[in-house]
DNA sequence: GCTTGAACCTCACGCCGGGGGAGGTCGTAG
DNA sequence: CTACGACCTCCCCCGGCGTGAGGTTCAAGC
């Protein structure tokens, strides 16, 4: 212990020396050691010197109050563990990432690292854990499978934009139902799924660039596949 | 974010809007929002403000420092980890033996909190470990059986203080003999051990009052059997 | 009795990551 | 023209103490 702790519980009221000398130094008696006992005890515990007072003040000789204080900790203790698991898989995940890489682009862990506050702005907490149960439902291969079908909607959709089919075109109608049937894999149905395809929506629109700037295709020709798309979903 | 959070970016130099509009309000251009994404994601991490703005500030193109800090903190998390448990081990043992007793000592779970805060006071760290070990290698049982021995050997102890034979007596010294085996299942040995038992006794003589007030026997005849027993232990 | 160094006293500011409010200005919709 | 919200600066607040500044007091050694 230092002096300024004890000091420190003085001021608040929680410790104080019951007898001084007269030269004003605090003289702790043997109750007071126990009580400090105590206070130091629950500290070590993780408990806050406000919840220590409040058990040692209020309830000297109810144990019932203790053990509700105890297994409010051991709670609080539980989601703290959680939190940390948390981010230990995603520091592990940006890692892995970081360690794969290697190659022409030194930025993409800063990249990524936009994209993950990016998403926890537009998405609110229960569509990001339903996007995370269908990702587990499809699993690892079935995620890359859908990131490789994708790439080739994006090639199809940027040559039909390019050679110029007009967005009211069948094909045109075709892919985008092909598109959403895919973002179908990850976004849920009914109108939970529509408010996360809204969401993402808005992302995109807000975002394209910085979005764009992730993707192994140009973000002017992206911006102009989206739009199409968006003319076409009018249009069927 | 708040608006707030934003403002103390900007009073410690880690963001600051990079434009003002003519009446003083901040306008965050879209490189400053990129560098507040990669802030949020990297707080949301668990990282400091300092470490942040170090990151970003001294390498915009090194991937080795971004690398360095987050190993440095799944680190820190597995330590902060570690800790928890720790934690959650020691209430869970309070909680079980608060949930067994149930008995005459409705204190009895206080008195345990100034014991380990009196125990963490006399002993150090290793030594604290290394009986740690020693209970692990005895077994709950092994604990249980030690306890009944123990509770034995202070009865007899006891009768021999009240019945007046006196600390010089073969009786006695063979008492201090087997009381000091016991303590060696639970104490190192060789010198470590030794002063293991010396902080065993300066945490007994500094506390006696303490550590009696949780034994079955009235403290003051245990203070007697103690000076009892260390006469004895001096001479043989 | 005198000195000396350690230990104590009070008072007060600092840390981190902002929260919250007072008192005032700006911007825009109806 | 008038609300009403959003923004501005300035300043104090939280927890759990650390770290001084500047001044007593205590115990030991001469």
């Amino acid at each position: 212990m230092t002096v300024r702790a004890l000091h420190h519980y003085d001021e608040i009221g929680l410790l104080s020396a019951s007898e001084r000398t007269p030269a004003g130094h605090r003289r702790y008696t043997e109750r007071d050691l126990r009580r400090l006992y105590r206070v130091r005890a629950l500290r070590a515990l993780g408990l806050s010197l406000e919840e220590i007072a409040g058990v040692l003040d209020g309830a000297a000789d109810d144990p019932e109050s203790m053990r509700e204080l105890l297994t409010a900790q051991l709670r609080r203790l539980d989601e703290h563990a959680e939190l940390i698991g948390m981010l230990r898989r995603r520091i592990r995940g940006l890692l892995r990432q970081a360690g794969d890489s290697s190659g022409p682009d030194p930025d993409r862990l800063m990249t990524t690292l936009e994209l993950m506050s990016v998403f926890e702005t537009y998405f609110t907490e229960e569509q990001r854990e339903r996007l995370a149960e269908r990702r587990n439902a499809l699993g690892g291969e079935g995620v890359e499978a859908a990131k490789h079908e994708w790439a080739g909607l994006v090639e199809e959709g940027l040559r039909l934009v390019e050679s110029g089919v007009p967005a009211e075109d069948e094909r045109a109608r075709d892919l985008v139902r092909r598109w959403d049937a895919l973002a179908g894999g990850f976004h849920p149905d009914g109108a939970d799924g529509e408010r996360t395809r809204a969401a993402a929506r808005r992302m995109w629109q807000d975002n394209s660039a910085e979005i764009g700037g992730s993707l192994p295709w140009p973000v002017e020709r992206m911006a102009g596949l989206v739009a199409y798309l968006e003319q076409a979903r009018q249009a069927g």
